[in-house]
DNA sequence: TTACTCATCCTGTATATACAAGTTATAATG
DNA sequence: CATTATAACTTGTATATACAGGATGAGTAA
């Protein structure tokens, strides 16, 4: 009985992801939605919001739902960013070398990114992220300890985040993004296979849990040919 | 009478940003803000998802709304504003130089960018964006001709959206974006001053109207050092 | 003192109704 | 025939009510 609309958003998200309502098709009418699921008017309208805000379909008024070219990529937040081989493609072979894992109180840098006390505790992991046998991506994470005691390199090889989501219950809920480019640094020349490109595409990520504490922040740095991002911006009302 | 959730919206989105809520602090609850306002719970609850969505809030179950650091959105190029925005929000010293204007049939390339039937008229806008004095941003929009008849240098130079919005009475809706970083081709290295940076920041933007028909796509090419994207992204919905 | 229960806040979901406003096809009108 | 008015759709907004479920502090019981 919970959570209805979700259940009709996930229903018709994935119908327009296979193919079952094709672009430029309209949706049967809200009405007609709400005889179909047994449901009210309202109930489909958020479920209706819900895949205008993430790109599935165009509301019109007085018209109806016009289906949008399939919402391809999805990132969500766990996902950081897309890069070009990784973002849809299963099937490329994929490892991740753990380089670093260490606890260590925040340094001057860290308090401020972290907006952490002083002597906070801080984990600081290095990431690399091989593709088709060349180092790509560089992630340096950095973890606010007081929410994760212990982390293994077996963690860290895997996926953190459902570490964190499923074993300590946490909620991973909203990130702030930035994205530039800049040089690469000793680091990056040590750690990836650059073939000799003179830049770096930098994404930071401040990441936040459910109840907006500040838990993660992040450095991930791509070799410029290998990385995508792509994102499906509404006009913020004004 | 009309979009009261709108009018909502915008006055506390205003008084977060001007600082009349500080971040970490909570918003009055539900129910005393729809006292304040006169209005209903359900309404209010518009305004407050509104403000989750883009960044402002974050909603905790039982708890209440807490204001986040927001308001900082300041830099290119983040969700779908235009460069004169961005720039005049900025406060820096910003010129326009138009370098090509001229309409003409698409080719392949754009009949596959624009969804365009063979022989539909496009327009082709080269801009460079001059900002302190440096050529840094290389704007190639390629318009439909159908929803555009005209196009002035002078409209070009000031904002082709408020022309769009304002005296043609469409209203841009959406847009699906894709970053990658790239070699300067001949023609960027003749427009920027690109200083010896051997690579350039590519962000293609496909505009649609509120109707989902697409109108218009764009290559906006930035010099790297001055290239910065910020998001704000929640957790979709799974 | 400590631990637990419970009343009472808070937000989340589901429903119903009313009317406004944009779109479209049909019928009426000149 | 062409134009216009109208009826019948569509989505958008505003409101009310009910109950579920998380958070919290007060008060009771051990």
């Amino acid at each position: 009985m919970q959570n209805k609309y979700l259940l009709i958003y996930r229903q018709l998200a994935e119908k327009i992801q296979s193919g079952g309502f094709t672009a430029g098709e309209k949706l049967p009418s809200e009405h007609e939605l709400a005889e179909t699921y047994t449901t009210s008017r309202e109930t489909i309208r958020k479920a209706l919001n819900q895949l205008a805000q993430n790109g599935f379909i165009q509301k019109v008024q007085g018209k109806g739902s016009i289906v949008l070219e399939a919402g391809k990529y999805d990132f969500p937040v766990s996902g950081l960013v897309s890069f070009r081989e990784l973002a849809g493609a299963l099937g490329r072979e994929q490892e991740t070398h753990v380089e670093k894992l260490e606890k260590k109180p925040a340094d001057a840098f860290l308090q401020g990114q972290l907006q952490a006390p002083e002597g906070a505790e801080i984990w600081e992991v290095h990431r690399i992220r091989e593709i088709d046998g060349e180092r790509i991506i560089f992630d340096k994470d950095f973890f606010k300890a007081m929410f994760v005691d212990q982390l293994t390199e077996e963690i860290c090889r895997t996926s953190i985040y459902d570490y964190i989501e499923q074993d300590l219950g946490m909620m991973i809920s909203f990130a702030k993004k930035e994205i530039t480019v800049e040089e690469p640094t000793e680091e990056d020349r040590a750690y990836l296979d650059l073939e000799g490109y003179p830049m770096i595409v930098v994404v930071k990520n401040y990441v936040y849990f459910d109840d907006a504490s500040l838990f993660q922040y992040t450095e991930s740095r791509h070799r410029p040919d290998k990385f995508k991002f792509v994102d499906f911006a509404r006009r913020t009302q004004y």
